[in-house]
DNA sequence: GCCATGTTTTCCACTGGACGGAAGCCGTGG
DNA sequence: CCACGGCTTCCGTCCAGTGGAAAACATGGC
């Protein structure tokens, strides 16, 4: 009755983890039944689960109930030696760059269609951007996002081309468009982005690459571009040279 | 036979969690038969259970084989309330007083008898020093750790008390002497250390309050204290009452 | 090349622990 | 006071996880 009530292959693991899966950016915080709801599990079943996570730690409760990721995750996370190991490269020339330009500074990675910020630095009086450490963005929008665009597999180019809406009045939203600002970034070395994402926010960002591989991109996020592309891509580049070189 | 085999309550979930807890900052990338060891777990059902977690992105694989903590964790654990929150909020003001001493910022919080760094600016000349974000060190012997000791229900601190061991010439190992530092602590309102936990590395660590609880501790580390040391936990007193006061 | 040694992967019959429906509990508010 | 929605506990059924064993695979010594 009510149709496919369950998974196929759901393997008692993967209970735990589908419940882990329940939350993002938009779902810090469920209730027990929010949670059963989004991993589409029982609620007795998801109790139990729920209190075994707790009970090690993947999972806090704040004071009205509600569960919430716990330390432990954060904490077992930092031993992720992609993220870590290319941050921690990558922190000291973070702070040159920042110390240079006083832009906002972006270390990202993609993952599938979308960029995840590793890092970032951000002056008390810099531009308002919407990205976090740990984030996830479009691709297309951002600086860095358009730099691993433009590196990535063609699958995923047609994914995002094909998935355009409109954020702000100067948001990409022609496939054409778009493609050509690919190429052109593959041709000069650098992507930029004026206000696609947030009005009032620029940003230029460059490729690091490891070996011949593109890993991760580096970005400023500043008002203007104006007058000041050529200085920043120099710095960027540079900063991004000196990265690849460490990793 | 060879002694207790299992665990008593281990429930299904538990096994996997056990997997994830055999990874620390020692024990970053390990083979199959490691794991298996480090979780006391048969190799069969190690294996089925990692091929499982592994599927999911909570691990991965080095070209070698060996298994490491995936990008999936260490995403998820960005959902963290606590962690990510104090980060947030924390972050301008690391920045500023970054600017305004040059010296290398931490800013943590208490796990039982350790300190997490949940954040870390660091110069590209500045003192080397052990610490990393996400990373754990011992409560005595670093600025932060005894503020945050010295604020520690006494059972903690008799904990750490009972466990002082060397690191430097210079590391307390008198709990009489720790124990008459942290009631100054408290008294004074900052915390130093002197080459404590690395030579040539000496810090000073003030509390941030939320209401009326003590959450993290905000730190600086420089190469000596002479003579500044009044400045700096002015700059640290400043920055950590901002910081309470936004949270 | 060949065998000895250590590690990873696959297999499968058995069984004990997970499953989840249902009943009880608790807080809220009409 | 009772009705209602969400949380927690209970417990008999049964199937998915278990793990010993053996097969594949990788090393490396001679």
């Amino acid at each position: 009755m009510a149709g496919n009530s369950r998974q196929a292959g759901a393997s008692v693991t993967s209970r735990a983890l589908a419940i882990l899966s329940a939350f993002d950016e938009q779902h810090r915080a469920m209730s027990l039944s929010d949670i059963a709801a989004r991993a589409d599990l029982p609620l007795a079943t998801t109790h139990r689960l729920l209190g075994e996570l707790f009970r090690w730690g993947a999972l806090d409760r704040l004071p009205s109930g509600d569960y919430v990721i716990g330390r432990k995750i954060w904490d077992i996370g930092h031993l992720a030696p992609a993220e870590t190991g290319l941050r921690q490269v990558a922190e000291p020339f973070l702070h040159d760059l920042y110390g240079a330009t006083l832009a906002t500074v972006h270390l990202a990675v993609r993952d599938g269609a979308e960029v995840i910020y590793l890092d970032r630095l951000r002056g008390n009086q810099s531009v308002p951007v919407v990205s976090k450490v740990g984030g996830r963005l479009p691709l297309y929008t951002t600086g860095v996002g358009k730099v691993l665009l433009a590196y990535a597999p063609s699958e995923v180019q047609d994914t995002v081309l094909a998935g355009l809406t409109r954020i702000t009045p100067y948001t990409i939203t022609q496939p054409g468009s778009l493609r050509r600002q690919l190429r052109q970034v593959l041709d000069k070395g650098y992507a930029t982005t004026r206000e696609e994402m947030t009005l009032g926010a620029c940003s230029i960002a460059v490729p690091i690459h490891q070996r011949d591989r593109v890993v991760a991109s580096l970005g400023l996020v500043v008002p203007t571009l104006k007058g000041s592309e050529q200085r920043l891509y120099g710095a960027l580049r540079v900063a991004a040279q000196s990265i690849g070189r460490r990793l």
